[in-house]
DNA sequence: CTGTTAGCGCGTTCAG
DNA sequence: CTGAACGCGCTAACAG
């Protein structure tokens, strides 16, 4: 673990020169270059970071905050933006708060602490105070994902009122009524748009919508066991599940199964968010799919191009188109038994 | 963005104070204390850690490298290294090399850069240089999942010899013979590891090992696919696949269903790695499983205990156990055609 | 209990 | 084309 003194002393110049040749800043002749260069070999030097940009007040570090690691959808996004990141000279320190409001406001500090130049956040909550910290402490955010009502800050997430929307509909055309809506947190915005879809598709089908089949748990399996559970329960049961991202619907198969039920056959399954199919032995479900990768690289890019300008821009919006594929596990709704 | 200047200022009081009371060191009287952290408190101070490492020459951050993100082994055992190190107050950077040894090097060199306090490292290949590169620059090194051949290095990693031993018995046993080994990269050891076991089943069961029955390629799904192709066009035809992880099962079985194979009716499948149940609809597959959360919590205790170690002790090497689970994807060879 | 001095490794002045 | 001096924000030694 050698130092630039080292590097000087042994190539008999004064670190200045070799800080020239390291950065290619300034000139140096080329036989001081050559013995610069040597120096540097022959010691295994690699320049200190940390001292570096102490000075520089940069650190070409980001960190992508998200909130669950598991979900291939996040870590699809990760590694759109670890792609672009690393094409610019930048590392991503990724941290994962596992929706945790606590664990999000600790990592955050820590990136502070880290002075990393931006942060790519996928919020854990509705809460602006987390955003607000960053900015004061001039770090430039891209919130992904989600939004945050009343904020004025860049922002890159899917479309999804419009494919719950879709997604809905075609229940509904396979003549399907009571649909259960198995949705996200209530604080989520993602979770909102998408309950949001579900009911246009009732308005517009010009059908009362169902409140009472409308849940709102964890983006997780277990939330999407739970959900199913009570969706189940309900008298006349629903003839269709809508599971709000890919966890869920999980969930929600792994309760139709227990209770013998299978899909299309006896209930439809649609949801948000495809499983890679490279995890899936064979997929089946009928999904709205969000270009994740794309939107880990949008985001890096916006993020990026902050960092660069000058002047402040007004913050952005940018919206993703999502996509919905139509596969198996839909079917009209099985004829009711006759008493 | 306030420095601890501004705190001492605003507090009255010299830098060193605040520096007590940031860093419990030292005695600081109560009432001097408290006007020192309401003046953090309205400034919305944080320390810059830059520039504590640089004076302290520890960053409090581990580096974890990987070969592939995308696969729910490494995600599993990623959490199980975050785990530990949050727990310890440590950061962790996430890098993902691809198996490229290209990529892998320009990390190691940015975590030099960055100063990290120690590495857990998946090496992309069996090199020493890497590893060397590491411990001359005086960073703590854990080596995670794969062996390097003649290196005195810490390392982690899950037992395959024998749980590849009992897959491939499993087979043997219900009559098959004609066993494809479609494994991992000639230079990662545990492909090497696996393909042992599988030879040693076959002289345990007192049969001549089907040489031409054993395929290398990438620990991909590609790889899976180009294996399983492979084997499918030997004669006689293999009557089971051992598939040497989980991405390598999905090629396989993409390939059987491409030919109207089904398991295990037609063809039994083994396979390393369980994909996460929850990723899985119906896990049906008969699988060899690494506590893969263990291995990394298991790792980064060891790494975190070399760190505070005074005397470098021996290396040492954790090797954990691999259970088999017998599912449904297993069944005796069919009978062969009557020509 | 508190302040002063010095320096971590580097890059940016500004002179040579 | 090259070097000397200074300071980034913080903490380890010493004083007092």
């Amino acid at each position: 673990m050698s130092t630039i003194r080292d590097v000087a002393q042994r190539a008999g110049v004064s670190t200045m020169t070799v800080s020239r040749v390291l950065n290619s800043t300034g000139y140096v002749s080329q036989p001081t270059r050559q013995r610069v260069e040597t120096a540097i070999a022959t010691l295994g030097y690699v320049p200190n970071t940390l001292a570096r940009s102490l000075r520089s007040k940069r650190t070409k570090t980001l960190a992508l905050v998200l909130t669950d690691i598991t979900n291939p959808f996040f870590t699809t996004l990760a590694r759109g933006v670890e792609d672009v990141a690393s094409d610019h000279g930048f590392t991503v320190i990724f941290c994962n708060t596992d929706e945790s409001i606590d664990a999000q406001e600790e990592y955050l500090t820590v990136l502070v602490q880290k002075q990393v130049d931006g942060v790519l956040l996928v919020p854990a909550s509705d809460a602006p105070a987390p955003i607000h910290f960053l900015q004061q402490q001039g770090i430039a955010v891209v919130v992904v994902d989600r939004q945050v009502p009343g904020l004025a800050v860049d922002l890159v997430r899917g479309e999804s009122t419009q494919a719950a929307y879709e997604l809905t509909t075609q229940l509904l055309k396979l003549g399907h009524q009571q649909i259960a809506m198995l949705a996200g947190p209530v604080d989520v915005s993602t979770a909102r748009d998408r309950v949001d879809g579900y009911r246009r598709a009732y308005a517009a089908a010009g059908q009362r919508v169902p409140e009472s089949l409308i849940f709102q748990d964890a983006y997780t399996v277990a939330g999407g066991e739970r959900m199913a559970r009570l969706a189940l329960a309900v008298t006349p049961r629903p003839t269709a599940l809508f599971a709000a991202n890919n966890f869920i619907a999980i969930g929600a198969y792994h309760v139709l199964r227990e209770h013998g039920l299978s899909v299309p056959t006896d209930l439809s399954l649609v949801a948000f968010d495809d499983l890679p199919h490279s995890l899936a032995w064979e997929p089946f479900l009928t999904v709205a799919t969000q270009p994740a990768d794309l939107i880990g690289r949008k985001a890096t890019e916006l993020l990026l191009a902050r960092l660069c300008a000058e002047a402040p821009a007004p913050p952005q919006e940018i919206v993703l188109p999502t996509r919905v594929i139509i596969r198996r596990s839909c079917a009209p709704p099985p004829l009711p038994a006759i008493h």
